[in-house]
DNA sequence: AAAAACTGTTTACAAGTGTAAACAAAAGGC
DNA sequence: GCCTTTTGTTTACACTTGTAAACAGTTTTT
């Protein structure tokens, strides 16, 4: 863990998505999909990612005289940091807190609500497994 | 829901945990509060929360003379709304995906898990009772 | 009532953020 | 080797956010 503490902008998230998506990309490549995607000019998302590399997030290499772009932050790592934030703020950090307000509010999709019956089943099996 | 979509900054989420501990408070308290829990010179908190009524967070009552100040946002509100947002961010909207990718993380505590358990639990007998 | 203390309003200002124009350098086409 | 297109760098600028000083109006004390 070498990312000592990167805090994102809505707008730097943005690209930073589209960056964890492809990997590698040249600017070119970058600024038409932003373009096409957020309707952002080239040099907006230019800036965006110069601010990026300047807070470690991206890396630039040069392919055949361009530049590429590639993400050094870890998807997982800012979506943990993030996430804990979010906890922090809102739940007291409690997970269960907020399953448990989200239920409450019925703010939860049929669809999500199979889903985390399912992840509990599974959860359970592997604690009963770890206890046997 | 009358409040069309206000947005809290980190320092105004801070006022307003305050408020909807308590209530009703005066400018005195309130600047009190957050002088010794933030360090926030009085001024500070007063802007905030000429922003936070200003945006129609908070309501000024008028009580003997002396202002007080009300939470006009719920904070249920607030915090549904936040958890959207950042569910939609990060995590594709759904709640499933973000539980799995935190207990995959091994970012749950003992007891954040154990609640769990027991939610899901209960949620699954609410829901075979509904079943039947 | 003059001074002191308290409460309320205006103004300020630096850092961060979104957004982009302008300018400069490099590559490609003729 | 120039002209055009593409790519890269600088500069800009308004809006938001955190933070507060200054100033003004009120109430309380001597």
């Amino acid at each position: 863990m070498s990312e000592h503490s990167i805090n994102l902008t809505e707008a730097e998230w943005t690209v930073m998505e589209c960056l964890w998506e492809n990997l590698s990309m040249s600017g070119k490549e970058l600024t038409e999909a932003l373009e096409s995607s957020m309707g952002w000019n080239r040099s907006t998302t230019l800036t965006l990612l110069r601010r990026l590399v300047a807070k470690g997030a991206v890396r630039e290499g040069k392919e055949g005289g361009k530049k590429s772009f590639h993400p050094e932050l870890q998807r997982e790592d800012a979506v943990l940091k993030e996430t804990k934030s979010f906890l922090g703020r809102l739940y007291k950090g409690s997970l269960s807190l907020m399953v448990s307000s989200f239920t409450q509010k019925q703010a939860l999709s049929k669809e999500d609500m199979e889903e985390l019956y399912a992840l509990l089943e599974r959860l359970k099996q592997e604690g009963d497994e770890e206890d046997a």
